[in-house]
DNA sequence: TCAATATGCCTCGCAAAGTGATGGCCGTCA
DNA sequence: TGACGGCCATCACTTTGCGAGGCATATTGA
């Protein structure tokens, strides 16, 4: 998969991802692997600086959270701005999708 | 239209362009902003160096063609190689949309 | 027992691509 | 003659992802 082209999709990801309740960083990238069945890996240099801005912006919150074998896990929730932010990102994504697909042609 | 969401989406657009038949630059523009009905307007500052690339790589050639009023244009076409590129490009973009469909959900 | 692996967080330097600004050249038209 | 539009192009800056590295602890297995 062409880096170039998931750039700027990360936001959008993330913020679908954690719709479906919070997440763990490697909870996160484990996931992603799994359901693109390994054709995407999220990578950690990508992932964390990503997380953290979200979190600046207070689009996500996060939480220390202690499992029971005494080893922390630190889980990210999304929040009322991140929601409405990602609504506008999910249109934009599909006027981008739209557009790209005007000049590229039908899937077929 | 968020700028990062283009990265990388660029060669595709001019290559599924140029498909069409040779252009110049400053007609690549304006074209892509007509038919996005002003929605994208491509910089010239992205295109030029794209442009370049894409010769250097020989997946496009460049021609000059003198008008009618003396003045000039640079001309691209796609050459066979750019063809395959470009084939191999779209089945890419393909996958990504799929991909990142698969986490926001259907266009609904 | 001790090494390898997996879990789990993070940062840093680098490369690639787009943006905005700027510059230059030349025709046309008021 | 001066403003505007066509037409090419480059440059510094920013953003983003990548790859590598670092740190720490639990589990597993030879």
């Amino acid at each position: 998969m062409d880096r170039e082209l998931l750039k700027g999709s990360t936001p959008l990801l993330l913020l679908s991802l954690l719709c479906e309740g919070p997440m763990y960083g490697y909870q996160i990238i484990e996931t992603v692997r799994q359901r693109t069945g390994g054709t995407y890996t999220l990578k950690e240099g990508a992932l964390y600086p990503a997380l953290h801005k979200l979190e600046a912006t207070e689009f996500i919150a996060s939480y220390w959270e202690t499992q029971e074998n005494g080893r922390e896990r630190r889980y990210y929730a999304i929040q009322p701005a991140g929601l409405a932010f990602l609504k506008a990102k999910k249109k934009e994504w599909n006027q981008f999708v739209d557009m790209v697909q005007a000049f590229v042609g039908p899937k077929a």
